[in-house]
DNA sequence: TGAAATGTTGGGGCG
DNA sequence: ACGCCCCAACATTTC
């Protein structure tokens, strides 16, 4: 335990940096002298944020990740100091209460966050307080946007030349390691309980979430742990496996800041190299992690508006039905259905499902990329802006480099090829538990004995298609060829 | 980070 | 034995 310290204390903002170690600016408040009192705040805002608010599945990981915040800062002899917003007002009240001299906290990129940051920041230097230092590493990313460019110094649009120049740069520097004590102040500002920022779910739908997984820096730990034993090595082979585990599943701690992505590029490098595998199709990934963040930091407003001008005026359907089925995972294409249960389940949906399920709406429904992100943005644990605005782009063809318009994924074939047992599937959907591999991804091509013995009526304990994929797939093509 | 349509090849059944 | 046809398997082109 540190003991009370005098002088000014310098306050740490967490943000989406919930995490002790490799914490750039959080080491940076606790310098230059060691004994530097710091006193750690979460400021809840999410009006802030408009419109992307954290959704309700996010606000459940966020319970869970303070909490665990709140007792590693307690065993290091500090806490965390609760407040709500306006953040300005907030952290008024805070070094006006504890006569704080400082204000760090790490950077983030999204554009109302941006755009909120830079008036905090002007707002407390005019009041003559510090904030932390500009030249800091990146806490949330490899590679700060500004440090990318092309020859003629334009932002990247394509992700291959991206990444090439991103693995010439010189290699993310080694973490920090967690500060040993945090020394904490004199006396505690007041702070509010958890319990009154109202994360949680007044209705308990949230079990499925919290028997998936372990949100908080321990818990990232965990995982990437059991990733680097366990996954890693049959990682290019098997990522796209819904019926395996066989992804990093990190996004959440990554995007809450439980792990920082230089942690997991260090363990996955020197890991790959004392077993002699290959890191580079798990750290592509990751190079598509900072090629979301660097395109939204350059092209704020693809956020909500599509990258590519053709689209801006592309003839969406408007259908509540469709939708309303897609939500529920009630498409009648099992590979789909799955997908959307599993996310509604576990607040979590396999990549190579996100990008059927995405497709799905966009092709099949030529529902506008925008309510599917939106849906995403509610029920993911992993909601994360950048991540999100890229995948929906990329899948609607309105983004840079994104899929061209004619790669409509066939949810029956994604389904033989990815799921060829079909246990992913019916994991998901135990209505077709006893149907034959066979015809698991296409029910209503079974004969009707195989359905009638297998337990199933279509349209009763499983829904026909709502869509037929020939046509739906003829539509797309003729409506997208035109942009 | 596709799928479907179309083209090509080669084995084998069969008259 | 031979040529014809069918079709699976693979390759290429097109959307």
């Amino acid at each position: 335990m540190s003991k009370p310290s005098g002088g000014a204390p310098t306050i740490f903002w967490f943000r989406q940096d919930l995490r002790l170690s490799d914490n750039p600016a959080l080491t940076a408040a606790l310098r230059p002298t060691a004994d530097r009192s710091v006193i750690p705040i979460f400021i809840w805002a999410p009006s802030e944020e408009k419109p992307f608010s954290p959704g309700a599945a996010s606000r459940v990981w966020l319970h869970e990740s303070l909490t665990a915040l709140a007792g590693a800062l307690q065993a290091k002899g500090s806490r965390l100091v609760i407040r709500t917003g306006p953040t300005e007002q907030a952290l008024a009240d805070l070094t006006a209460e504890t006569g704080a001299r400082a204000v760090f906290w790490n950077r983030r990129y999204e554009p109302a966050v941006v755009e909120r940051d830079a008036r905090i920041a002007e707002t407390l230097q005019r009041r003559g307080l510090v904030t932390a230092p500009a030249d800091l590493p990146p806490a949330a990313l490899l590679f700060e946007p500004e440090a990318l460019r092309t020859k003629d110094g334009r932002p990247f649009q394509v992700f291959t030349p991206f990444w090439r120049a991103a693995l010439e740069q010189p290699a993310p520097a080694e973490p920090l390691r967690a500060p040993t004590t945090i020394p904490p102040p004199l006396a505690w500002p007041a702070s509010h309980p958890l319990e009154s920022l109202g994360l949680r779910p007044s209705i308990p739908w949230d079990g499925g979430i919290r028997e998936a997984w372990t949100p908080g820096e321990v818990g990232a730990r965990a995982r990437l742990r059991y990733f680097l034993d366990h996954v890693l090595a049959e990682y290019g082979g098997e990522r796209d496996r819904p019926d395996r585990d066989g992804t990093s599943r990190l996004s959440p701690h990554l995007h809450f800041g439980e792990v920082s992505p230089r942690q997991v590029w260090r363990a996955v490098q020197s890991e790959a190299a004392r077993r002699s595998l290959d890191p580079g199709p798990f750290l592509r990934e990751l190079g598509w992690r900072e090629f979301a963040h660097h395109v939204l930091h350059h092209f704020p407003h693809t956020a909500t508006r599509p990258m590519r001008p053709a689209f801006a005026h592309f003839p969406w359907a408007k259908d509540p039905g469709s939708l309303r089925a897609w939500r529920r995972g009630q498409t009648g294409y099992p590979m789909v259905d799955a997908g959307l249960r599993e996310l509604w389940v576990t607040g979590f949906l396999h990549n190579r499902v996100r990008m059927v399920v995405a497709s799905f709406l966009t092709k099949h429904l030529l529902l506008p990329w925008q309510k599917g992100a939106h849906w995403f943005w509610d029920t993911l644990v992993d909601a994360d802006l950048a991540d999100n605005t890229m995948g929906w782009q990329w899948t609607a063809g309105s983004g840079v480099d994104a899929a061209p318009y004619f790669r409509i994924f066939n949810p029956v074939i994604q389904g033989t090829k990815f799921d060829p047992e079909g246990t992913y599937v019916k994991r998901w959907l135990p209505a077709l538990a006893r149907l034959p591999p066979r015809y698991v991804h296409a029910p209503w091509t079974a004969p009707p004995e195989i359905l009638t013995a297998a337990g199933v009526r279509l349209g009763h304990d499983y829904p026909l298609p709502i869509v037929d994929h020939t046509w739906a797939r003829a539509r797309a093509l003729a409506a997208m060829s035109k942009e």
